[in-house]
DNA sequence: AAGTTAGCCAACCGCCACCGC
DNA sequence: TGCGGTGGCGGTTGGCTAACT
């Protein structure tokens, strides 16, 4: 090891981590006032502060920045949250930016903690499992023109149902081709079956971008049945694959 | 009163995009 | 044009505390 990268190793392990103290915070207050909160590694090496710069700027932007409000998340502001959240999904600084005084951080702290079971409950009444006519389960979403299951996928709106149910030449379309993983995080925990099936689809097709085709026809009350493509008979997920159910 | 569980939130981590060299 | 440094973002973790048994 050359005397240059053992300097940076040690001054890596020399980095406090942590909760802030109070000193620490006035000095960063301090640093930042005098050369301003963009370079964060500058700072962090010109204020003396055994932090990295990620770590000044990650306790500016959400603890020391001036107009931030400390109290608690209005109803008014619940409401933003939630609709925005319907309209964009994860997009927690965009989300942050509409709602001013709070952080990315708090709203998705806020979000998990307070909102996503409301989401939830919602969202079990829009998606199912059920059986096809050879008792095979399948996914079901439910697409009737006004409420559709996925609402978002990379913050454009879409009704994924509808585009299928639409499709008799199987042209498919951005929200019928979303991957796996993104599919990963509508799955429900209703049952310890659901929840077998959530977990297993994500530590198989953790980075998977398989794409969800509609393989098997829709009926007339506009749902449609959608298997992903990797579901075949070799690969039978409802028919006991043991990876799901030999899973810890 | 002590142990356990659940909720909350600050902070960290890893990835990615952007920018300057 | 490729590469390294940096900042921004979303996901995750860990510690503290309150509630529960």
């Amino acid at each position: 090891m050359t005397n240059e990268t053992n300097a940076a190793a040690m001054q890596v392990e020399s980095m406090r981590k942590g909760p802030w103290h109070e000193d620490e915070d006035e000095r960063l207050i301090t640093f930042v006032k005098l050369l301003g909160s963009r370079r964060w590694d500058y700072v962090a090496r010109v204020s003396g502060l055994k932090r990295s710069g990620k770590s000044c700027r990650l306790r500016w932007v959400n603890y020391l920045r001036p107009n931030l409000k400390h109290s608690h998340i209005s109803a008014e502001e619940e409401m933003i949250i939630l609709k925005l959240h319907e309209k964009w999904g994860n997009k927690w600084s965009m989300i942050a930016r509409r709602l001013p005084g709070r952080t990315d951080n708090e709203i998705k702290n806020y979000w998990r903690t307070h909102l996503r079971k409301k989401a939830v409950t919602q969202d079990q009444e829009k998606f199912r499992f059920r059986e096809d006519d050879h008792g095979k389960q399948i996914f079901l979403f439910q697409g009737d023109d006004s409420n559709s299951y996925f609402k978002t996928y990379n913050g454009e709106s879409y009704n994924p149902c509808v585009e299928i149910s639409d499709t008799k030449n199987i042209s498919y379309t951005a929200a019928a081709t979303a991957a796996v993983s993104d599919y990963n995080l509508t799955f429900t925990s209703t049952s310890p079956y659901e929840t077998r099936i959530s977990d297993w689809i994500s530590s198989e097709f953790q980075n998977d971008q398989s794409e969800i085709k509609s393989q098997e026809e829709y009926d007339t009350t506009h749902s449609c049945y959608c298997y992903p493509a990797w579901f075949t008979e070799e690969n039978d997920l409802w028919g006991c694959s043991d990876s799901l159910w030999n899973m810890e």
